[in-house]
DNA sequence: CGTCTAAATAGAAGTCAATCTAAGCAGGTG
DNA sequence: CACCTGCTTAGATTGACTTCTATTTAGACG
């Protein structure tokens, strides 16, 4: 596996400031299509939102009515995708979000400067 | 087609603040799906960066090197996903962004408080 | 060293998604 | 009314994705 900087070269500015290239194209839907199923939002958002920022394989299995081979490989996913990271401590492994890529995903989906904050009715 | 409100409950603060619930990462899967496919996204851009927040099917078209079958399949799938709206004008179909939907998908990637905005090295 | 737990890998089955060609619909024009 | 352009729908094919069971690796422990 050639993986080495999932980041979309640090030049994103916005979908609506201006078209996307193809490659930033290519690049970002890898990311939004590690985000495009429920149990990955699912484990993102428990890693990211767990105590001390990282959690255990084993503390994410048990959120799930799903095997542990299935769940392994949805992490793999969001860590071929550079959403997370992970580190084997003794036993266990855990996993880390990478803020910096939610960052910049969030940059990229702000919409043009003709919405304030508001979002709701 | 029952397609009313692809809002997810305007109660959106944050992947990182505490873990999404089932419904709510269902919900945002099948927006952050629809975003996951380089096709999608460049037509995405292309629709909310053009001149008067909108664009017509045939400036599109010419973008790509794919049918326009497959255009208009993209398009159906952004705008199922609440993403895109589309109104015909004439022989003319015009494609508008819901920027109340990427506020929100992009209010919901911002990483906890721990990163400031900085994101490149 | 055998064994137990935690996690990942391999392989297979079923489902879904991206694209094309061919055909249909909507609206303007001679 | 015939016809032309713009766009969508239908159907088929090919490839990818999700999930499972079974097996394998990594580390701790008696």
């Amino acid at each position: 596996m050639s993986k080495s900087l999932p980041l979309v070269d640090a030049c994103s500015t916005s979908l609506a400031r201006e078209p996307l290239s193809s490659d930033q194209a290519v690049e970002l839907a890898r990311l939004f299509k590690a985000l495009g199923d429920p149990v990955r939002l699912r484990l993102l958002s428990l890693i990211a939102s767990h105590e001390g920022g990282e959690a255990c394989v084993c503390d994410l299995t048990d959120a799930f009515d799903l095997t542990g081979p299935t769940i392994s490989h949805h992490l793999k996913s969001l860590r071929e995708a550079g959403l997370v990271t992970s580190e084997r401590r003794a036993t266990w492994v855990f996993y880390r979000a990478v803020p910096e890529v939610l960052a910049q995903l969030s940059t990229v989906l702000v919409p043009g400067d003709s919405l304030p904050t508001e979002v709701g009715a």
